[in-house]
DNA sequence: TTGCTACATGCTATATTATAACATATCAAG
DNA sequence: CTTGATATGTTATAATATAGCATGTAGCAA
């Protein structure tokens, strides 16, 4: 489970890989990648970016499927609770996960440039030690480190 | 900058130290510490949890000072680019800094019973070297852990 | 075949969070 | 006194998210 980065890499597999390892998650569990779960995901891994609940919903709307909010919001909540999509909670946006299949946090590497989200690990040993320290009863982590990828770094915005 | 800790506390001098932490740097600074700008960190210092920008707004109408939306946010934005208040990006709420005065990214223990939210550091040189491995450039970074306080761990919420 | 259950979707409305835009006020510097 | 910078007042609206109830559909059991 390496990061993802921000190289260049095999869109079309990407895309099929992720989408066919949820199917096979969701078939080994009697749960329903129904079209429009299958359209969000796939939404997703094409545009390898954070993407607002609208937007994708704006994605829905030209294809004939229903476009009110919840259609776009039921979707995503499957595909969150699933681990197919993470929530990037500093842009209010969603983002299809790299390791599709494994259950896990994750942590974001967010270009401000251009929206990329790459995904690494998260540190979990520090902050396993930080809350122990606390007497804190650790569940889960959120973790976001906002900057510049390579290709946005040499602009001047 | 050791975390606080869910630990109780000297809430009083607490609130003290805060607001007069705000006052020397606004001083310092040309800054204007404005009423309702120190009545936000007070309440923020009080409560010792986060807080959404409309419950702050409640409290301050009922305080007579002018609760349109912009008021808080105003306030909220002043005092979080001085480093006073802290956003909770997972609770779209803010929490007062325990550290005031000092510049810094922080991470949050937020306990999903009270809502009670302890700052610790964040593991900056671990982010930094997953950011670097993945040709990133770092400018600031968003840790949040989700559990239970030690006062909530029992309760079967 | 019916009826039941679980799940998914359709649809309307509304809640919650946040900002835009422009007017007014205050105050110190020139 | 007027200009510029900063803060506040005020109205409206944008952006994000959920509640609630009706409808559809597929499997399964009586």
């Amino acid at each position: 489970m390496k990061s993802l980065g921000f190289a260049n890499h095999d869109h079309v597999a990407c895309i099929e890989t992720g989408v066919a390892a949820a199917a096979a998650h969701c078939a080994e569990r009697g749960l329903q990648l129904t079209p429009v779960r299958k359209r969000v995901l796939e939404i997703l891994l094409k545009e390898h970016r954070a993407m607002g609940a609208y937007d994708i919903l704006d994605v829905l709307r030209g294809e004939g499927f229903n476009s009110q909010p919840p259609v776009a919001y039921r979707a995503l909540d499957f595909l969150v609770g699933q681990g197919f999509v993470h929530r990037v909670e500093g842009l209010n946006a969603f983002v299809a996960c790299s390791h599709p299949g494994v259950q896990h946090d994750a942590a974001f590497l967010i270009c401000r440039g251009c929206r990329t989200v790459a995904e690494t690990e998260i540190p979990v040993s520090a902050l396993n030690a930080a809350s122990k320290q606390a007497g804190f009863n650790m569940e889960g982590a959120t973790v976001e480190v906002q900057g510049r990828c390579s290709d946005c770094t040499e602009d001047g915005i």
